[in-house]
RNA sequence: UGCGGGGUGGAGCAGUUGGUAGCUCGCCGGGCUCAUAACCCGGAGGUCGUAGGUUCGAGUCCUACCCCCGCUACCA
C-alpha cells in the first residue's frame, strides 16, 4: 500500500442540517479509513467543505428573505460543527463560497473551464426555457408548476409527472405557474449554454471503469458502465442564475451566467487541497503533489445520488482537462432510511420533526458520538438501504456495545487484586500467549477489512475479538484462583488488560473517543495508537482510574426527548 | 419503457473464484458471580422471492417472471 492518500467526502450542500443519512454515506466510513491510514503510519489529506452555489442556495435564500451567502454560511457553520462532534478528522473544512476560500476556488474552477473549453469539449447550444418576469430569473423545471400535459388532469411539477413519473417537457406545462411567490405565468425565453460533451469519452471511461472490476463496489461500477451502455448525453455546465461561479468567457452569451454547481463542486476537492497547503505554510502549486502524482490514491467517498457525478461526469471533466489524475476508487454508500413504529420514511427537513435523533445537532445534545459510530457502521448501507431505528440503537448500543466490549473492560480494570497497577504474566499459559496471538491476527484482519472498505464486516471482526476476550476470562476465571493461585490469576489477568490494549487499537477507527478512554484508564499517554500489535504493559506498570467506557441507554433513550 | 440495487431462520445482515447455509441480536434451557442484571455453555428456528435450466453438486452460474427501492431532472 501506498503511503500518500488523499480522500474526500461528499461536500454537503450547505442549505439544511446534517442527519444521520449522511453521516453514515460520505463520512464516517471516510473518517474510519482515514484514521486507520494514519494509524499505519501513512500520510493522509482527507479534505471536506460545503458546497455552496447553486440555484437551491438562491431559492432558500429567496424564500427565507436571506441572502444567499447568510445562507450558506449559516448552515456551513453548523454542518463544521456537526463533524467536529462526531470527531471527523478532515485536515480542511472549506466551502466553495465562504469568504476564506471562495476566490481560490473561483479562479481555479474558471481555469478548469476554460482549459476544457480550450481543448474544444464543450458545445454551446441555445434552448428555450420558461422565465419568470416577476423574478427576472429562468426557472428550473422544478420551480414550475402546471397541469400536466400527458394527464391533463392534474397539477405537477415541471420536470416530472408525479402520477406515471414520466418525464416531461416544461415548457408543455398547460398553464404554468413559478413556484416563487407572487406565481407568475412564466414566459418562454431563448438562452444559450455550454454542454460537455461526454460522448466523447465513453471509451475512455469504460475502459477505465473495467479496469477497477473486482476491487470497486459493483453498485457504483454496474451503474456507471450501464450508463455508458446507454450512452452519455450531454450535460449543460452552465446555468443561468446568479450565485455561482461567472462563466470565465468574453462570449456575450456568457454574461451573467455561472458555472454549473455540480462542475465547480468536485473542483472544490482540488481547492480546498490548494487553500490547505497555503494554510500549512507552502505554495497554492503544492496540491499538485496530491492531484498529479500517480503514486497518490485518490478516494472518493459519497452517497449514492452522487454517483453519477464522481464516477462518470468528473472522471470525463479530469479526462478533458487532462493535468490531474483520475480517482482511484469512488465508494458510495446507500441511503438510511429512519424506521418510525415499524413504518420506513425518508429523513426530509419538512417531514422528519425538528428535534428528532436522526439530526447531528440533535443527537450530539444528549448523546456520546461513539455510540452512534458504532450504530452507523453496524447498519452501514454497504449494498444496500437500511433505517436508523431508534429501539435498534438502544438495543445495540447496551446487548452489544456494553454487553461486549464496554463490560468486559469493567470487570478486568475493577478487579480487586490489580490495585492499579499491570500484574505479572509469569505464569502465562499456553492459552493465554494463543489468545494474544488472536488479538494481533484481529488487528491485521480488520485492516485487510478496511482497506477494502468493507466497514461492517471490519466492526464485526472487532467484536468477535471483543466476545473472546469475554470468553477468554470466562474459562480463566482469575476470580477462583486470586486465592490458591494468586500467580495464574495475575497471568490471566495480565492477559486481559494486554487484550484491551489490543482492543484499544481495534477500536480507535471506529470509535476514537472510546480508544481514547482506554488508553486513559490503561494509562497510556494521549496518543493516536499505532495499527500494530502492542507489546504488553510491563509489571507495574500504573494503569489510570477505571470507569464505565460506554453508558447504557434506557429503553426508548432516543425517543423520549424527539 | 430503459439502467442499477435489493429480496437468506422472529429482527438486522454475511455468504469472495459453485460442494450438505453462517454471524449478531432476540427466544428457550443450563452454568458462573469478577463485571454496566453484564459474562460463559448448549438448544430450537431457514425447502436462501417464484418457476425452469446447466452441473456429479447452486443461495452462488443461465433463462423467464414477481415484489421493494433508486435513477431515467436545468433538484446537490
Amino acid at each position: 500500500m501506498p503511503k500518500r492518500h488523499l480522500v474526500t467526502s461528499a461536500l454537503p450542500y450547505s442549505n439544511n442540517r446534517l442527519h444521520v443519512g449522511h453521516v453514515a454515506g460520505a463520512y464516517l466510513p471516510a473518517d474510519i479509513y482515514v484514521r486507520y491510514l494514519r494509524a499505519r503510519g501513512d500520510e493522509v489529506l482527507f479534505i471536506c467543505g460545503s458546497d455552496d452555489n447553486g440555484v437551491a442556495i438562491e431559492i432558500s435564500a429567496l424564500q427565507t428573505a436571506q441572502t444567499p451567502q447568510e445562507v450558506c454560511t449559516f448552515y456551513n457553520q453548523r454542518q463544521k460543527a456537526d463533524f467536529a462532534g462526531l470527531g471527523m478528522a478532515f485536515d480542511i473544512y472549506g466551502g466553495t463560497h465562504q469568504p476564506q476560500y471562495v476566490k481560490l476556488h473561483n479562479r481555479m474552477s474558471q481555469e478548469f473551464f476554460r482549459r476544457i473549453h480550450d481543448k474544444g469539449h464543450f458545445v454551446k447550444r441555445r434552448t428555450r426555457q420558461l422565465y419568470d418576469g416577476h423574478h427576472q430569473r429562468f426557472l428550473p423545471d422544478r420551480y414550475v408548476r402546471g397541469t400536466c400535459p400527458l394527464c391533463r388532469d392534474h397539477e405537477t411539477y415541471g420536470d416530472q409527472c408525479e402520477k406515471t413519473g414520466a418525464v416531461i417537457d416544461a415548457l408543455a406545462l398547460i398553464k404554468p405557474r413559478s413556484t416563487l411567490p407572487p406565481y407568475a405565468a412564466p414566459e418562454v425565453r431563448e438562452t444559450a449554454h455550454w454542454y460537455l460533451r461526454l460522448n466523447e469519452f465513453e471509451r475512455p471511461l469504460r475502459e477505465w471503469l473495467e479496469s477497477k472490476q473486482g476491487s470497486w463496489r459493483p453498485s457504483v461500477l454496474n451503474f456507471a458502465l450501464g450508463q455508458i451502455r446507454q450512452g452519455l448525453p450531454e450535460r449543460a455546465m452552465t446555468r443561468d442564475i446568479s450565485w455561482g461561479i461567472p462563466v470565465p468567457l468574453d462570449d456575450p452569451d456568457a454574461a451573467g451566467k455561472v458555472l454549473y454547481v455540480w462542475f465547480d463542486a468536485p473542483i472544490g476537492y482540488v481547492s480546498f487541497t490548494a487553500a490547505l497547503c497555503v494554510q500549512r505554510g507552502g505554495d497554492e502549486q503544492d496540491y499538485r503533489q496530491w492531484w498529479c502524482d500517480p503514486a497518490t490514491p485518490i478516494t472518493h467517498f459519497i452517497g449514492e445520488d452522487n454517483t453519477v457525478f464522481h464516477a462518470l461526469i468528473w472522471p470525463a471533466m479530469l479526462m478533458a482537462e487532462g493535468q490531474h489524475q483520475l480517482p482511484s476508487a469512488v465508494v458510495a454508500n446507500q441511503f438510511v432510511n429512519f424506521r418510525v413504529g415499524g413504518e420506513l420514511r425518508k429523513i426530509s427537513k419538512s417531514e422528519t420533526p425538528q428535534d428528532s435523533p436522526v439530526w447531528i445537532e440533535e443527537y450530539l445534545k444528549h448523546f456520546d458520538p461513539d455510540a452512534l459510530r458504532y450504530y452507523l457502521t453496524a447498519i452501514a448501507p454497504e449494498t444496500a438501504r437500511t433505517a436508523f431505528d431508534t429501539d435498534d440503537f438502544v438495543a445495540r448500543n447496551n446487548n452489544e456495545l456494553v454487553a461486549a466490549l464496554g463490560n468486559f473492560v469493567n470487570r478486568v480494570l475493577t478487579f480487586k487484586s490489580l490495585e492499579g497497577r499491570v500484574p505479572s504474566r509469569s505464569a502465562q499459559t499456553d492459552f493465554d500467549r494463543q489468545h494474544v496471538a488472536r488479538g494481533a491476527e484481529a488487528i491485521e484482519k480488520v485492516g485487510r477489512h478496511i482497506e477494502a472498505h468493507r466497514y461492517k464486516a471490519a466492526l464485526d471482526e472487532v467484536m468477535a475479538f471483543a466476545r473472546l476476550c469475554n470468553e477468554h476470562v470466562g474459562i480463566r476465571e482469575p476470580w477462583k484462583t486470586r486465592k490458591d493461585n494468586p500467580p495464574d490469576s495475575f497471568a490471566a489477568l495480565a492477559t486481559c488488560i494486554h487484550g484491551i490494549h489490543h482492543l484499544a487499537v481495534l477500536v480507535h477507527p471506529f470509535m476514537p473517543g472510546v480508544a481514547q478512554r482506554l488508553r486513559a484508564m490503561l494509562g497510556l499517554p494521549d496518543e493516536p495508537p499505532r495499527w500494530q500489535a502492542p507489546a504488553p504493559l510491563a509489571e507495574g506498570h500504573p494503569l489510570g482510574p477505571p470507569a464505565i467506557l460506554i453508558p447504557k441507554l434506557e429503553p426508548g433513550a432516543l425517543t423520549a426527548g424527539a
